[in-house]
DNA sequence: GCCAGCCCTAGGCTTTCCCTATATCTCGGG
DNA sequence: CCCGAGATATAGGGAAAGCCTAGGGCTGGC
């Protein structure tokens, strides 16, 4: 079988016309190459050197192969950069799971973050929701990821919480904000709701059930859509009330639903933001680096932990 | 230290999503893949799969080497298809040592039986004269040859005469060609002669010595010049007389010499064609063929030995 | 909760790699 | 013409890598 270690003993002879030189320059000694040349010839069926007494003459299929052999080697060149870029983050990609609402408080921002330090690297925020994400981190595809968690329990996973955020009840009608929404008040009002998809795992959706277990009722959804834009846009026209994430609302109700407000739910409930991997992995340089920054800037707007 | 089996275990697995069917593709044991793989990554210094249960997942570092892994062994492959068809002939060069006043029989008509048979390859003829083939046989940039031998003595190598080829002498003054030209006439005569840097050697001149030697002269050369052509153009104009290749003449004389004859020497001299090649070496498929091609191209001109 | 699938580890056999020592050959010089 | 320097080939042995079988552990599906 033709091997690189062939490959590069040929072209060291080739260039010195000499074995015994190539033995030098490559460290062997002087049968080591000569074997090693003789097994390419073989493996080959051709003769490349004629040995004529003081040194070796290449053959013209020596003068045919040299330039592939050197393709081959620059190409496992190229190779061997292209992982240590990869390795020391210059380049390559960096595949970081986030859910949903996280995107709210670092999706951008964070991708920024990463790309003023790393300058050549791809960059990938995956993830829908946290469901999603962790069956990607499950599944292996993911190695690392910071999502919402409604409810803290996951099997395999190793969960590190490092952010609460709270959730805030929006509403375009003055009299539904005049005071903060208890349970009661919550079991009787008219929401629209995000995530439909998501709704059995949707962490703001775990948090309400919980909230209203004691009424032992449900939320009481009268509308439910995908995008959480959706649900504001509907807030603002009338006709439904909703409770998202305080910082969703902070940057959406200004934008999309400027004649609505917000008010805290009472008892006050939270989401918590948690970095996710799997509990046996080990991780890598670039995860370590996409769990600080995240971090740092969730950190900077949601409620450190 | 990187290899080509690491790569190909690398990218079957990553194909396959599995070290198991990896190795059944491949038809080695499940541990030999894995462990191919893992000193993959040792040598790297990256994890390239997540052993995740059931099966492994690439990593973002497996999605930057792979295309670079399949560049590599794409390159061996074209190393090795460059090399079988430098071996069938169909590509590649073809190397061939000749003589030059063999051209005039052999030259162009040589390169296009080869060029019909194997239109794909290069051909190089070199060798301005005998000495200097002989010189490149000897240091073994050439492996074979047709040369012109004067005197058939040569230190390690093997020489198989194939023909052989009248020398004439050529002469615009009818008078001298007469009859046939003896020893003492050419003698007298006032002759340019071609080749002048290999005047040693050059086997129409160690023909002629040998000739003369019984009148105990050298050949009375007026005038030395390198080309054969030049020789014929200044017997045309009468400035003197030459002895050349019969072969030479048929083929010089009617385009550079229009009013100039031959006619033989007497005793008739001859210049011997043979093929020439290092004694100890075992030829390659292309040698054999060129000797064969050029030999039989020869005896269509000059007289088979 | 069992079973099947997949990966890893362990141990041993075989091959390759690479070394030193030695033989053979060529070339150039006395 | 022989002899020494220089270059390659051969021989043999120790170290390392490759590869296999057997068995253990974990995961996921039924």
């Amino acid at each position: 079988m033709l091997s690189l270690h062939q490959l590069t003993c040929f072209l060291t002879t080739y260039e010195h016309r000499s074995l015994t030189r190539a033995a030098e320059e490559l460290g062997y000694a002087q049968p080591s190459i000569s074997e090693q040349v003789r097994n390419l010839e073989k493996s080959l069926g051709v003769q490349l050197f004629r040995r004529v007494g003081r040194g070796v003459v290449p053959t013209t299929v020596a003068d045919t192969l040299r330039p592939h052999a050197e393709k081959v080697l620059a190409a496992v060149d190229e190779a061997e950069h292209a992982v240590a870029g990869a390795r020391s983050l210059e380049t390559g990609t960096i595949r970081f799971g986030m859910f949903g609402a996280a995107r709210f408080y670092a999706g951008a921002g964070l991708v920024a973050d990463v790309l003023g330090r790393y300058p050549g690297v791809r960059v990938e925020l995956v993830g829908q929701n946290s469901a999603d994400v962790a069956e990607h981190l499950r599944r292996g595809h993911l190695e690392a990821a910071m999502i919402a968690v409604g409810n803290l329990e996951s099997e395999g996973l190793a969960i590190t919480p490092v952010a609460r955020d709270e959730l805030v009840y929006i509403s375009a009608d003055p009299d539904r904000l005049a005071a903060p929404v208890t349970a009661h008040r919550l079991a009787q009002a008219s929401l629209v709701m995000a995530e439909t998809t998501w709704r059995q795992t949707d962490s703001t959706r775990v948090v309400l059930r919980r909230m209203l277990h004691d009424t032992g009722r449900n939320p009481p959804t009268r509308i439910e859509v995908e995008e959480i834009e959706t649900a504001v846009e509907l807030v603002e026209r009338g006709l439904a009330d909703s409770v998202i994430n305080k910082g969703a609302a902070l940057q959406l109700l200004p934008r999309l639903a400027p004649s609505a407000g917000w008010v805290p739910l009472r008892p006050r409930q939270y989401d918590t933001y948690a970095v996710v991997h799997r509990a046996d992995a080990t991780l890598s340089p670039a995860a370590r680096l996409m769990i600080a920054l995240a971090t740092e800037r969730i950190q900077t707007i949601a409620e450190p932990l």
